[in-house]
RNA sequence: UCCGGGGUCGUCCAAUGGUAGGACGCGGGUCUUUGGAGCCCGUCAUCGUGGUUCGAAUCCACGCCCCGGAGCCA
């Protein structure tokens, strides 16, 4: 009688979650996603926003987009609104936007009620005396002559440092914990620093600023967070964390939970990396298609469904892991063939003449826009006597699997007519700068009345109605796999990430296609028009290629096939 | 060396003392007006050594290996 729930394999954070509903130690779920404004979200974020936005949603909780906002000196509104402009992309979204500089003057006052309670003091040595008294790995740390000052002192300290009377490096609000600790992070962590600098919200109201580790645990209680998900370089500081929520009057005691953070191969991921690729022009910018930013990944194609499901694919664990970039694009093309409208488009045109084919006459052919989707419905491409198709697709000399055009040969044009190659014209060089070939009016539409199939079909643009446009063939930024093993990363950088095109041909329907639309170019890959595109001149960028089982077999089998279109 | 984590197919993730399973990849087949997609089949793994148990990836012991930690960064 009892229905018992299908088995679900939930990853550990969501049984933590549902055991604490269970038990009735939360009643909701609240979550946050809590990036700094110092650089763009890029792909391991997008893992960090799925897992705290979907884990809300999954339990009907809420989770907060909170800025961690407590540095100004690498801090940006430039960085933020870029930053809101992904998240919300992805495909959530928050109902406040919250800032840890919003609960900077409660932060100030929970700072004075530890001095009060003995437990924080006032440290006025220099940066590296507290440095070598903090002792290291091995040994234990030693107490700073300022730790007994009375309460009375480290208030009116504190309270000065606030008012800006000290300049900054003179003095450190510091937890008393203790410095025997073998964990660092308690062995008297730093709570606030003094910096006369402009902050981007605050402006100048504040000359003392709080590190991350007080500032954190103490939003996410104001917050009432009720799990707080980060990765696991922070689980040395969950004892401080626990410490502050424990200590501190909060009004709630969130719960800090660490999680691997996402690795992808051939690409490099730290903020430091990406800023360097940016700032030294190794890349256009942060959206550049090569960048695995959300920006950089947006505008190379990817859909935010593909990342979700993309997220949702890796999973949630405490090992250190490495995705294989494989499964990114899997995904995308896995959204990509339902949604995306397939097109005709020849990157590297050779000429085919139809010698049969009238002069001057052109007639256009039904073909549908998705074969997946039915409701897609179909259009009209113009097809004439002179057409391009791609010289990938014509060997005058085939070897043995190759089935696509070569003299005396049929081969079917998509969604046209059957052509067979008569001859061929070739250049000065001995390069074949065209094709001459006859089409069989009866197989009009694509099918041949005495049921001859050819082996292979071919795309193709009619030249006279062909739309120029510059393609950018996009490949991976290195060819490490980790791009940061051994020496500088920037010599993995790979010198063919981008070929472009600027000269490609595609059927008319696409003359003003908008900027970020994604179409299918048949049988080369999923293109997405980029923002640069004027009106009549598209440029596409290739986001990904179809699996190309020629392209593979031409590539040895195995391992990084590169499209050879 | 001290503290904290972690070791399961090539790569990720599961199995919560009871037949090691899924995804991607790879190989093969089928289908095909995209050499795409789809469908079918197959390939491949419990860090090591002991122990407990009818039964161990799972529990215990001892090792080994990997990652993180000494910012007034987050």
């Amino acid at each position: 009688m009892t229905s018992e729930a299908p088995p679900r394999n939930l990853d550990f954070i969501r049984e933590i979650v549902e055991d604490d509903l269970r038990s009735g130690k939360h009643n909701t779920v609240v979550t946050r996603f809590p990036p700094e404004p110092n650089g763009y979200l890029h792909i391991g974020h997008a893992k960090s926003i799925c897992l705290n936005f979907g884990i809300a949603s999954e339990y009907g909780g809420r989770c907060h987009l909170r800025f961690d906002d407590t540095n100004p000196t690498k801090e940006e509104s430039e960085y933020a609104e870029a930053i809101k402009r992904d998240v919300t992309w992805l495909g959530f979204s928050w109902d406040h936007l919250f800032h840890a500089s919003d609960y900077f003057e409660q932060l100030y006052q929970w700072g004075e009620e530890l001095i009060r309670d003995g437990k924080a003091y006032v440290d006025s040595s220099t940066a590296e005396e507290i440095r070598d008294m903090r002792g290291t790995l091995t040994e234990p740390g030693k107490e700073s002559a300022c730790r007994s000052r009375s309460a009375d002192e480290n208030l009116d300290l504190f309270r000065r440092m606030r008012a800006g009377e000290f300049s900054d490096g003179t003095h450190v609000l510091r937890a008393k914990i203790d410095m025997q600790s073998p964990n660092i992070n308690m062995r008297d962590p730093v709570l606030y620093r003094i910096r006369h600098e402009d902050h981007h919200r605050t402006g100048d109201k504040w000359d003392i600023y709080p590190m991350y580790d007080y500032a954190h645990p103490l939003s996410d209680a104001i917050e009432q967070i009720t799990h707080s998900l980060c990765t696991l370089e922070f689980e040395d500081h969950r004892p401080l964390y626990d410490w502050l929520v424990e200590t501190v009057r909060v009004p709630a005691r969130p719960r800090q939970i660490e999680f691997a953070r996402l690795n992808l191969n051939y690409t490099v991921m730290s903020k430091r990396k990406l800023l360097r690729l940016v700032e030294e022009r190794y890349v256009a910018g942060w959206d550049d298609p090569r960048m695995p930013t959300i920006a950089g990944l947006r505008r190379r194609g990817f859909t935010p469904a593909a990342i979700r499901n993309f997220a949702e694919r890796v999973g949630v664990a405490k090992r250190e892991n490495v995705i294989d970039v494989g499964l990114l694009e899997f995904c995308v093309r896995e959204d990509l063939n339902k949604v995306a409208p397939r097109v005709m488009g020849v990157l590297r045109p050779l000429r085919v003449v139809i010698e049969n084919y009238p002069e001057g006459q052109s007639e256009e052919l039904e073909t549908p826009n998705n074969p997946e989707d039915a409701s897609a419905g179909s259009r009209k491409v113009p097809f004439s006597r002179v057409l391009y198709i791609e010289r990938d697709d014509f060997m005058e000399e085939p070897p043995k699997k190759f089935f696509r055009l070569a003299p005396g040969r049929e081969v079917r044009l998509r969604s046209a007519y059957f052509i067979t190659c008569s001859s061929v014209v070739k250049d000065a060089a001995g390069n074949v700068v065209e094709i001459r070939a006859t089409y069989d009016p009866a197989t009009r539409g694509g099918d041949a009345p005495d049921g001859r199939r050819p082996k292979a079909t071919l795309h193709w643009v009619s030249a006279e109605h062909a739309v120029d446009c510059e393609v950018r063939l996009y490949d991976r930024l290195f060819n490490a796999e980790n791009p940061e093993e051994g020496g500088d990363f920037l010599e993995h950088l790979n010198p063919d990430s981008l070929e472009i095109v600027p000269d490609g041909k595609l059927e008319p329907s696409v003359r003003s296609a908008a900027p970020f639309s994604h179409y299918q170019f048949e049988r080369l890959g999923y293109f997405l028009v980029d923002p640069e595109s004027k009106p009549g001149q598209p440029i596409f960028n290739r986001t990904v290629t179809l699996k190309d089982s020629w392209a593979k077999k031409l590539a040895g089998g195995g391992g990084l096939a590169r499209a050879s279109v």
